[in-house]
DNA sequence: GTTTATGCAAATTCTTTGCAATACT
DNA sequence: AGTATTGCAAAGAATTTGCATAAAC
């Protein structure tokens, strides 16, 4: 059952599902925050780092995951939190600790939006704050 | 009279005044747009890339500028608009567009900020819309 | 049997560092 | 002289691509 949830996650977004792009789906959908191909590549070690990466990149193309930069300019993947689309209101901050280099996810709190001129087309929101986690301001 | 602004902005942050920093911090000044390392090493060809990425690193650590990510993992350098201090007010959403990978300052759109737990110290925002630009949307 | 996905290796791109030479005070 | 800055070269880190093999339909 669990792993017909995979397969209607992948057949929603029109991917086809093979085991490996099951794998990084299941995953993606363990951990609670967001990983990078590197922590990817750790987590899953029947998988190359370079078809890590290529189902990823089918995964964004159809917009199962979305990609948020963490404070060192290293993409960090998510899974769109509905299932039916990745819209807008999905997208929700995220705060990168400087110390200690982790990010926090605040699925709570929706990203508020900004009026852009007229013929600004937004498809997507990255919302990060950076500073100190509470466990980093304790030991300082 | 423009060169003593450069000093003065430099002196404010304590920051010794080469020749080099004084260089780079006007290139700086002359865009409008956040610019990369890359965008930098052309555009002052007579300095080396190390060079300019160690005086970027002195205003970082001095507050002169501040980076954002581009929506490719790149760093892209900007002034702090308030020659005081670099405060979080100072902070505007930035557009990035995913066709001609421009990135667009919105000075006038302060970016609002989000709650959040006890703990959790700011330091800065980035809040980077991606999309198409009007230019690209016409081009389609 | 044709198309698609995968693994390996290597290329690219961007960032960062070691070190000797230069400039500054 | 002594410290800080710079340029060159090369190392690192993350991403991306080429190509031959393997799997799927």
């Amino acid at each position: 059952m669990k792993a017909d949830y995979y397969l209607k996650r992948l057949k929603q977004k029109d991917i086809k599902p093979t085991a490996n792009r099951i794998l990084v789906l299941k995953t993606l959908l363990s951990l609670s925050c967001p990983a990078g191909l590197n922590d990817l590549e750790i987590l899953i070690d029947t998988m190359d780092k370079s078809s890590i990466f290529r189902v990823l990149n089918v995964f964004l193309e159809h917009n199962l995951i979305h990609v948020i930069e963490d404070g060192n300019g290293i993409h960090k993947f998510e899974i769109c939190s509905g299932e039916e689309h990745c819209s807008l209101s999905d997208m929700h901050a995220h705060f990168y600790c400087e110390s200690c280099h982790q990010i926090f996810c605040f699925k709570n709190r929706p990203i508020p939006t900004i009026e852009f001129p007229e013929g600004f087309v937004t498809h997507s929101i990255n919302y990060l704050v950076k500073g100190t986690c509470p466990k980093c301001k304790k030991n300082k």
